[in-house]
RNA sequence: GCCGAAGUGGCGGAAUUGGUAGACGCGCACGACUCAAAAUCGUGUUCCUUCGGGAGUGUGGGUUCGAUUCCCACCUUCGGUACCA
């Protein structure tokens, strides 16, 4: 074979590892084990684009590198394959989403073929497979029968905590559970009837119903996405939304928020991420205090984390949703205050937090009073406060707070100043902590004491009491859709809700005659006929979100197969955690936060036996599209090259890139791919038509996407991964831009070109390397080595090309050489690697070839070029041995010609001399 | 708004983490081969310059013998913001 065919070696490759079974993962005791997880994808109807593969190509050299390591590596794929596009796409052609998502599945498995990653198959796992979904419903039938200890601090049977309050009520029980859960002895308890004790347990259960906010639009009958509505109206047709309260399953994540915070320092991802996590979380020390409502019989508590600024407090403010709104609101305000209402409470939540310029609130016509200065404080109702966050009350103190401070000054409410230096303030809240004034029993202390002394008071008056509030909320479990796993419960008559029993599982999607909402608003699942448990009982309607499958198919990939139970306890010790996840931060406080929690009730409840899925996590940046754009002349039929454009009144034109090239239009492809413009005149600079670019998101829309399978067609996969590597660091976003892939193509020839010559001769020979020819290998597999563990595979690349470069040079054909560099390039370039590596007379598979050792002999050096500077700047350079130490340096350089002229025959202030670095005289 | 990340030649990026800014590659220019073109190979390529040198890593300050790297303030872009996945 005398050319390097690509596509020839990569099928022929890529068939050998399937036949073969090459990365089928088996438990094997005595070899270390390694699992490196990607996110799996969702498979959408356009297929992959480049930009997808990316971190998948990375965690793929990890596996291939750690295989060559000796270690027994699990490289799993599969396939989140509920969702909403496909359900969107089944209303508008009333094609069953099934079929449609195993299309997409079918095509994306076809992709990552073809690109040689180097799964085990046999492990896949897609979250719409009943085989698949039957545990998904099982863990969350687990969850419904656990509550939350908070003495032992773990995940309990419920029956257990049935045991207790027949024995002795809940009055001893400190667990996670609703906020309003009632006290009762052991009386109460056993004289309650069985609706009353399942309606009490539910307030402990890690899965619950409750009502929570959904975004309803009532002229399209259904629940948007956050991200289908737009401005309040639907982003499909432009109707309005309201947030309407509706019956929904949640996940008593809450009852996790301490470990989930805790465990990150334990876990190696980047502190951008655990911060983002910790944020998400937020916990927050501080307290509750009670203010009891002038004239009526309610008192309203507040959390805060600044009692210190109590002396502070103004006003009070209640969030639209607030229950009690009703009875605060007097007879007078109430036409004003219901206006207010109806208009905040379908805000979205990020327009009310984000949209801090212009305040907005209205008088309740209620006052309180303030506990510690028993001062008449008047009750507002304002939508910059949130009902999910702490009681949904704030007692406002403008003089320390940016939010209050700005609503005080627009209201004309008073600001009471309350830290010393803030007197003379325009704006009060730019000191934020210091000296109290103005605080009565608190005066003189800082801020810190002040904190404790409020607090220690409040709970010795009894109106307050510390308390540690999150920021996190229970997670809402339900989505008014249909392609979603069934939510494994049924509803006796007393609305009770029962779960279906573990043997009957899965509980299977029925079908629907079509995929939207009932004429009465339930959920399409309503549309099943004759759907009902054992003839008789309702099953719950919504089914579970996209999160749900994937916060546990880490665990399945280690026993996908199995029937019996989610992940048998042998794997699961075997495999235990992933060593290495590469995904998207974009998961960063959904599923790496959900997975987690998931992880840690199965590790509670004993069915695995570690804590955190994701030892390392790594996040991979986003490719973005590079648009290309060409000007058309208002009013003309004429497109000018980008040059040319000037100030001229023109029109920017998207045009698909794969009809330019290096940003030069191919004006042909342009006038067939556009008919519309075939008659079009096209203005050129020297003698081409330039486009313009533009970086953004590679879409259909901008005509920006670059299939790999077409880059794969046309240069090979190998060249494709190299190239998706050498683009840059992994965590970083940047733009797709196919030219550059030349340069990945030229160094496969020349590799090529080490072991046949243009006549298509095997050339490599058995002699004896050079010591600069060791140098040039050991070189690279150093260089190599450090950056894969580093995950910088960019750096990696270059080193290839450079070590190419240097061989060529060598006219080096020596196997002892070359064998070694296959060896360290084949993570990177799999097929060419494994086709050279044949021809070199190798029977079994590079895969199972071990790693070359770097040795430290070939690369040592005794002397070292030390960069001269003179006041900071590189004046010259000289070489020195290695042993020669800084007095002899020093006293070397002063005698140097070019250091003298910039000495100017001055001496020197100061030489610094660091070895193996650099010289600076400072004169 | 809040939380997180990033900004270095015409372009993607490198810099062993405080020590020669621009490795490697694309593009571009010139040269070789060719009747010619493509491909290939070679040389050059941060900007300014009076050819001595000067400036330079988003902007403005600071620390240091020395800053892309550390500190402070700001600008721009991207991701998330709880029902997209």
């Amino acid at each position: 074979m005398a050319d390097y065919n690509h596509s020839k070696i990569e099928q022929k490759w890529q068939l050998y590892w399937e036949e073969n079974k090459v990365f089928k993962a088996e438990i094997e005791p005595d070899k270390p084990k390694f699992y490196v997880l990607d996110m799996f994808p969702y498979p959408s109807g356009a297929g992959l684009h480049v930009g997808h593969p990316l971190g998948y190509i990375a965690s793929d050299i990890v596996s291939r590198f750690k295989r060559n390591k000796g270690f027994n590596v699990l490289h799993p794929m599969g396939f989140d394959a509920f969702g909403l596009p496909a359900e969107q796409y089944a209303i508008q052609t009333g094609q069953h989403p099934a079929i449609t998502t195993e299309q997409n599945i079918k095509r994306y498995k076809d992709q990552l073929k073809g690109i040689g990653l180097s799964y085990d198959w046999d492990k896949e796992v897609q979250t719409c497979d009943p085989k698949y979904y039957k545990w998904t419903q099982w863990i969350f039938s687990q969850l419904f029968n656990s509550w939350y200890n908070n003495l032992s601090n773990k995940a309990e049977p419920i029956d257990d905590l049935i045991v207790i309050f027949e024995k002795e009520g809940n009055q001893n029980v400190v667990a996670a559970c609703d906020e309003d859960t009632a006290v009762f002895d052991v009386n109460q308890w056993n004289t309650s009837s069985d609706q009353e004790k399942a309606k009490i347990l539910l307030n402990y259960r890690l899965t619950y119903p409750a009502d929570a906010l959904v975004n309803w639009c009532p002229e399209l009958g259904t629940v948007l996405a956050n991200d289908e509505v737009k401005d309040g109206y639907s982003e499909r047709g432009g109707y309005p939304v309201e947030r309407k309260k509706m019956r929904q399953w949640m996940m008593r994540i809450t009852a996790y928020s301490d470990r989930l915070a805790g465990n990150l320092e334990k876990l190696n991802w980047s502190e951008s991420m655990k911060e983002m996590q910790t944020n998400w979380i937020g916990k927050s020390y501080g307290c509750e205090l009670d203010f009891k409502v002038i004239d009526k019989d309610i008192t309203l508590t507040c959390f805060t984390t600044r009692p210190d600024t109590i002396f502070g407090v103004t006003y009070m403010v209640l969030a639209p949703e607030h229950e009690l709104i009703d009875e605060l609101t007097t007879p007078e305000r109430k036409e004003e205050v219901d206006a207010y209402i109806q208009k905040a409470i379908n805000r979205s939540e990020r327009e009310r937090m984000s949209e801090v310029k212009t305040v907005s609130g209205v008088f309740s016509g209620s006052y309180v009073t303030n506990p510690f200065t028993k001062e008449k404080v008047p009750l507002w109702i304002a939508d910059y406060v949130l009902a999910g966050y702490g009681t949904g009350v704030v007692m406002a103190v403008p003089s320390a707070d940016d939010r209050d401070f700005r609503f005080a000054t627009y209201y004309g409410l008073p600001v009471k100043r309350v830290i010393a230096g803030t007197e003379n303030l325009d704006d009060p809240t730019e000191i934020k902590h210091g000296k109290m004034i103005n605080s009565g029993f608190i005066t003189g202390m800082n801020s810190k004491d002040a904190v404790k002394a409020t607090i220690e008071h409040a709970e010795k008056e009894g109106f307050g009491k510390a308390k540690i509030n999150y920021r996190i909320r229970d997670a809402v479990f339900s989505r008014q859709r249909y392609w979603g796993e069934p939510v494994p419960v049924y509803f006796t008559d007393d609305g009770i809700p029962h779960l279906i029993p573990e043997n009957e599982l899965p509980l299977e999607l029925p079908s629907v005659d079509e995929y939207l909402p009932t004429e009465t608003g339930e959920p399409p699942l309503g549309r099943a006929k004759d759907w009902l448990y054992k003839g008789k009982y309702n099953y719950e309607l919504t089914t579970m979100p996209g999160w749900a499958g994937s916060s546990w198919y880490f665990l399945r990939y280690m026993d996908a197969n199995n029937e019996d139970t989610f992940v048998s306890p042998e794997a699961v010790k075997y495999w235990n955690s992933v060593d290495l996840y590469i995904g998207g931060t974009e998961h960063a406080t959904g599923h790496l936060l959900y997975s987690r929690f998931w992880n840690m009730f199965l590790f509670d409840k004993g069915f695995i036996f570690h804590e955190e899925p994701f030892q390392k996590l790594v996040n991979q940046g986003m490719i973005q599209g590079r648009s290309n754009i060409i000007y058309k002349l208002k009013d003309e039929n004429k497109f000018v090259s980008v040059g040319l454009k000037g100030d001229d009144d023109v029109i920017e034109l998207h045009v698909d890139v794969n009809i330019v090239n290096n940003d030069i239009l191919d004006i042909d492809a342009f006038k067939s791919w556009m008919p519309d413009y075939k008659d079009a005149e096209f203005e050129l600079e020297n003698g081409k038509f330039k486009c313009g670019f533009a970086v953004e998101k590679m879409s259909k829309r901008w005509y920006n996407v670059v299939n790999p399978d077409d880059v794969i067609e046309k240069y090979g996969a190998d060249n494709l991964r190299m190239y998706e590597m050498f683009l840059g660091p992994i965590e970083l976003s940047k733009p797709w831009n196919t030219h550059g892939i030349d340069g990945v193509a030229k160094f496969l020839r020349k590799l090529w070109g080490l072991f046949y010559n243009a006549n298509g001769d095997f050339v490599v020979t058995d002699e004896k390397p050079k010591a600069e020819e060791h140098k040039v290998l050991h070189k690279t597999i150093q260089k190599v080595e450090r950056d894969i563990e580093n995950l910088s595979f960019n750096t990696s690349v270059s080193e290839f090309m450079i070590c190419v470069n240097a061989l060529n040079q060598l006219k080096c054909h020596k196997k002892e050489i070359l064998e070694k560099l296959l060896v360290v390039l084949s993570p990177f370039a799999p097929h060419i690697s494994e086709e050279l590596w044949q021809k070199l007379g190798h029977e079994q598979s590079i895969i199972f070839a071990s790693y070359p050792k770097f040795n430290e002999e070939f690369i040592r050096e005794d002397e070292y070029e030390y960069p001269i500077m003179v006041n900071g700047k590189m004046r010259t350079k000289i070489k020195f041995s290695l042993d020669k130490n800084p007095k002899e340096i020093e006293a070397e350089v002063l005698e140097n010609e070019v250091v003298k002229k910039w000495l100017n025959s001055k001496t020197p202030k100061k030489v610094i001399v660091v070895p193996k670095k650099i010289v600076n005289v400072v004169v």
